[in-house]
RNA sequence: GGCCUGAUGGCGGAGUGGUGACGCAACGGACUGCAAAUCCGUGAACUCGGGUUCGAUUCCCGAUCAGGCCUCCA
């Protein structure tokens, strides 16, 4: 089976193949650092971090670009800056930085490059120049507005024809707008805010504009795969579909993005996540509690385009999927992975059934419960399983640490020493069978949040959850 | 108002026109000084009403419920 994806303009999965193997382009519209991002913000970071690895195993690790922009002009951003009284530098790169480290925390590979809105200016004016020059774009009072009715397929992406969007419309229609449709390319700044020069006057980019000038500078069109979160699609993506396909006067066939994917949102319970009911999660903060991968597992334990209801019972359950995996491979740890590491067909199909990350975790476990039989038995399969086993994980992400490390992470070297003391102890008293004072150290090493296992090889131990 | 999703066991969550993944939880057993881990086993579901069919959880229609988008929210 080649690799199926689920293409929104679509609406169907479509056998996906690369307008050219040896440079595989993707795009993924990243955040906007004003503040910490929430848990529904890495829901995307991690899903498209799956398909870049398997892209990568497909095509060949430097037969992949992946830009991932990050959005560094916004109100919010003015607005957080104004309250701190600082430039907005400080609070973008302070939130870029957390965002990505959060992000590598949760196993995500740093995209190819990451696209900054502040530098990549020259080319937004650019794009906007040639669009005005061509009339898919007017400049008035100040601004600079997108002709919708420049590009005959506007609302195709979105399955919203122009007339349905004017009349469920909300929100006022701006006076110099040609069309109730038409948006911002430029606009000027309010006092205070950041403002760059342009033929239009000084002022800063509308929001959509971004992403198009940046995969035109980074990528080049069209590209492969273009990714977001499905609220995104209208108005977001359709408007960059629009000034990306108009801005080269309808070439490379018309095409922009040759596939769209988009994300179900995450969900707090059976709740949408919002500011106003007060149940924010915030990635930084979980990253506290549990480690990053089993928040990865619990992220991707839904297939991604369905909605994914975050639980405190499906981290727990996450914790506990990778308490057992990394069981299997701490048992499994003198097995030597044999084998070509080619992943079997039938093990990576899943994954090429558009992204099916809840089917590839069941294989993922299969694998290792036939492992762990494998070693139990001494069979000479527990080679090759390992191998398969490893190999799977790979492409999504997960068990790439030492299984000692994740039972005892969280255990500075003060706390580890005075366990493996109270292990040792405890083993002593074992052997000189005074049950009672093994009892009782087991207590101690407990109280400290500590499990201990008895094996044939002596005890072992592991930092009980936190949740 | 318009457009679009979804509804699977106690919970999470795949999948399928006909022997109903997988995990967590529960229960019984093995193992263990007792546990934990592991192993063996058990019970448990396809929102409702029509239709198509030899047969539907799976296809079609309708209803109900839930959710999303409709100009800067992943």
């Amino acid at each position: 089976m080649s690799l199926q994806l689920y293409d929104t303009m679509a609406r169907a999965k479509r056998p996906f193949v690369p307008a050219d193997p040896s440079r595989v382009t993707m795009y993924v519209c990243g955040p906007t650092v004003y503040n910490y991002s929430h848990i529904g913000n890495f829901r995307p970071v991690v899903v498209f971090d799956v398909l870049f690895r398997l892209l990568r195993r497909l095509y060949g690790e430097d037969a992949v670009r992946y830009a991932a922009n990050v959005t560094d002009v916004d109100d919010k951003i003015n607005a957080k800056a104004a309250e701190e009284g600082v430039p907005i530098e400080t609070i973008t790169d302070r939130y870029l930085a957390a965002y990505n480290g959060d992000a590598a925390a949760l196993g995500a590979l740093p995209p190819t490059v990451q696209p900054r809105a502040t530098r990549t200016m020259d080319a937004i004016i650019a794009m906007i120049g040639r669009l005005v020059g061509n009339n898919s774009a007017y400049a008035a009072e100040g601004h600079v507005l997108f002709n919708t009715q420049a590009f005959g397929d506007y609302g195709k992406l979105s399955g919203r024809p122009l007339d349905e969007m004017i009349a469920g419309a909300r929100v006022e229609v701006a006076p110099y707008k040609q069309h109730p449709a038409d948006f911002v390319l430029w606009k000027p700044s309010k006092p205070g805010e950041p403002v760059w020069d342009s033929p239009w006057g000084p002022g800063r980019p509308g929001w959509h504009i971004e992403c198009s000038a940046m995969i035109e500078q980074e990528l080049g069109l069209p590209i492969d795969i273009h990714g977001g979160g499905i609220d995104l699609v209208f108005p977001h993506h359709e408007n960059e579909l629009a000034q990306g396909v108009c801005d080269h006067d309808h070439a490379h066939g018309g095409e922009y993005a040759r596939f769209w994917l988009h994300n179900g949102f995450l969900n707090m319970g059976d709740e949408k996540m919002s500011k106003s009911l007060g149940n924010v999660a915030l990635a930084h903060d979980l990253l506290k509690q549990q480690p990053g991968e089993a928040i990865r597992w619990a992220l991707l334990g839904a297939h991604y385009r369905q909605p994914l209801s975050w639980t405190d019972d499906a981290l727990i359950q996450a914790r506990n999927s990778l308490d057992h995996l990394y069981g299997v491979l701490g048992r499994a740890r003198h097995v030597e992975a044999t084998g070509s590491g080619a992943l079997a067909e039938d093990q990576l199909e899943p994954l090429l059934d558009d992204l099916n990350t809840p089917a590839a975790m069941a294989t993922i476990k299969k694998l290792a419960t036939d492992l762990d039989a494998a070693v139990r038995k001494g069979s000479g399969e527990a080679g090759p399983l390992k191998a398969d086993l490893m190999a799977l994980a790979s492409v999504m992400g997960f068990l790439q640490q030492d299984p000692q490390a994740w039972f005892q992470g969280g255990a500075d070297e003060e706390l580890t020493a005075k366990i493996d003391g109270l292990v040792a102890a405890r083993d002593a008293a074992r052997k000189a069978k005074d049950w009672a004072e093994a009892d009782r150290l087991r207590g101690e090493l407990a109280a400290l949040n500590v499990e201990v296992m008895d094996g044939p090889a002596g005890a072992t131990w592991r930092i009980k959850e936190s949740v």
